[in-house]
DNA sequence: CGCCCGTTTGATTTCATTCAACGCGTGTGG
DNA sequence: CCACACGCGTTGAATGAAATCAAACGGGCG
């Protein structure tokens, strides 16, 4: 919200003012952040949610009812073939919109990745409030948009050959949607759901990991923590992947 | 747009339950279809477009301007690595909205698989139509969510699979978009394109169509036409798939 | 006709999967 | 308190699939 600030008009206004802003050269932001104000209405409509780890917040072929704002916590995404096969599409965090572009069921399913909490909002009351404020429904076109930057993002990973690479990219992704100390990244998730993510076996995962450690990029502390061993490299290389 | 139809109060209103269309039950088709009234809108705020086969509709790095809707022919997006790897994101058919999701410059490259029609609309004059018919915003929504659908089976595809298990899926996709004759597929793009955009080599996916072709399930009239041979096994291989 | 591009085929190499086993920390019950 | 099982991460060896390198094929077009 570099620009789109209170010197704006407010209101049904605000809605063309913010499509602009996302269309336009305005919108800089790779989030689209929520106000203190759209936090109390949407808020307001939803009831908190708390899910431990592993729990499921809604599965494929549930009847399509409720939206979900995540607060805090990590939360995946993942559509299960019927062969087993997991496929983790995405991985989301705070401030990320859950439960979008379905019809009519979930077209996948979601489920904690570590404990966390959310906003649940039936999408009849969600009705209501995007009748009332226009610029909320903007507030779900950009999410929406994040959403798609962020799965075309995970195609790259995918369609980068080697184990290394996606890796690679993966840590980049992490490190700048969390916030550990400068110059190390921690991980949420276990190595099975970044296999999940990076369509790779566990082995090769943990295989990359140790490999990049050997080449002097990474260092890795424990398993859910690695410090950038040679920040760098490690930006040349991902720079260079994308 | 099954229920959300004339009976409805129009203007204003109309974005609010085209809002609930999305979310809700009620909007079960997996296009946004637009309607007669709104291309009229879109093409009157836009000038036509052609393109040639291999012509670039826009470049990473541009200044992000205008929004394009693809009107006849088919378009891919891609991301070029500096290592010049070329990863396909997409590519859009008829009805489908490009250059959505930036953010102030284009994020990837466009370029036209066929000679192809679009409607080209600066972002500039699209504000005031956006203002004007709010439900428009709605419609961008929709699209946003059909994309993102669209990427995430796309990584779904990429993920975990066989060489040939990714050109069945990429064959089976294609049959719900191109209207060729009932029991053939009409494939508009070359090797390469579809090695782009299931990560593989363009070498994998000859073989993975010959492959096919063994097995009995396809009959390849030309490298650009094939025939589904047993559409029993066909539609049961791919089903099993997701 | 001969060139060029896209496609196909073949031979070799590389790399991730697979299967198997081990280390390690945690939690549980004897 | 120890023994044990369990989940998770790591390591090793063998297999297999796709990348790579290289060359031939075929159709369209000058």
């Amino acid at each position: 919200m570099n620009r789109a600030d209170p010197s704006l008009p407010a209101a049904g206004f605000a809605g063309a003012l913010r499509v602009v802003s996302l269309l336009g050269p305005t919108y800089r932001r790779w989030s689209a952040q929520l106000t203190e104000h759209e936090k109390a209405r949407l808020g307001a409509i939803g009831e908190e949610v708390r899910l431990r780890k592993g729990q499921l917040l809604y599965q494929k072929g549930d009847p399509y009812d409720h939206l979900f704002l995540l607060v805090r916590g990590i939360l995946k995404t993942f559509s299960l073939s019927r062969d087993g096969r997991c496929t983790i599409l995405a991985f989301l965090f705070p401030e990320d919109l859950a439960g979008l572009g379905e019809e009519g069921l979930y077209a996948n399913a979601a489920e904690a990745v570590t404990d966390l909490v959310a906003i649940r909002m039936p999408t009849r009351a969600l009705e209501n409030v995007l009748r009332a404020e226009a610029h909320l429904e903007m507030l779900l076109l950009c999410k929406a948009c994040n959403e798609l930057r962020a799965s075309q993002q995970h195609a790259i990973m995918l369609s980068h050959r080697s184990a290394r690479e996606r890796v690679m990219l993966f840590l980049h992704l992490l490190a700048r949607r969390t916030a550990a100390g400068p110059g190390t990244i921690d991980i949420p998730m276990g190595r099975a759901d970044i296999a999940g993510y990076l369509g790779l076996s566990v082995e090769a995962v943990s295989r990359a990991f140790h490999a990049l450690e050997q080449d002097g990029v990474l260092a890795l502390r424990s398993p859910r923590k690695v410090a950038i061993a040679d920040p760098v490299r490690f930006h040349a290389i991902a720079d260079e992947l994308d």
